[in-house]
DNA sequence: CCACATATATTGGTGACCCACATATATGGC
DNA sequence: GCCATATATGTGGGTCACCAATATATGTGG
């Protein structure tokens, strides 16, 4: 399928989307991820947390522990302002990406 | 930057739509995704050819070779009726992916 | 004569993704 | 009391695509 070689790639852009109305921890963004696309873009977690680790690193993201009694700890990660930036780019990227694909491929939607 | 990533896997479904058209050659193939897309969408030799390949084992494509004196041989590319179910099935794929990240993302094209 | 465009092709390295597995807690069913 | 399942995070190892670099070969323009 096409989808699984372009579901590649996409992760990041989408957890920054996430991550931009409020901080989130790794399973709830893969979760979120699943629903909201109606289950056509799933997120295995051996590429989630190390692509949060790799996005944190660059600094476009910040995570911080939070323990509470009777809870499994969780790690919620808020957007930087770098992480921001990256995101607003991004998204630029992904319109023009988008509008370059319909137009040789001649996609149309009706 | 997303658009690296992104472009791979979309290779296959804007070869297949550019031969929905007419036979075509992997060189021209190559310039003519870059330059419909204007450079955003760039393609590298080395992953067109094996692709090509893998696409005709599939029998998406045949190719045959094309040799006329004063020019070096050329392999045209044509779509069989396997590729073009194929390519149906990659451009509903196509809008069922973008419209899955633009829902998730909240992308809106203004 | 040499740089460049055309045209096809491979080797070798990098890097992402994912299967399978591991750990740990809370809940619901029987 | 026990077991499956959901929640939540984490890793080792294999696979696979992509790409930089390189190679071959011909025609054109300066």
């Amino acid at each position: 399928m096409l989808t699984d070689e372009l579901k590649k790639g996409s992760a990041e852009f989408l957890i920054l989307s996430l991550l931009e109305a409020e901080s989130r921890h790794g399973y709830e963004l893969q979760k979120l991820i699943e629903s909201r696309s109606d289950g056509v873009l799933t997120f295995n977690v051996a590429s989630l947390y190390p692509l949060l680790y790799r996005m944190e690193e660059r600094g476009w993201i910040v995570g911080r522990w939070v323990e509470k009694s009777g809870e499994r700890r969780k790690r919620f990660y808020r957007l930087t302002p770098a992480g921001r930036t990256a995101l607003d780019a991004q998204r630029e990227s992904w319109k023009e990406f988008v509008t370059a694909i319909n137009r040789v491929s001649g996609v149309r939607y009706a």
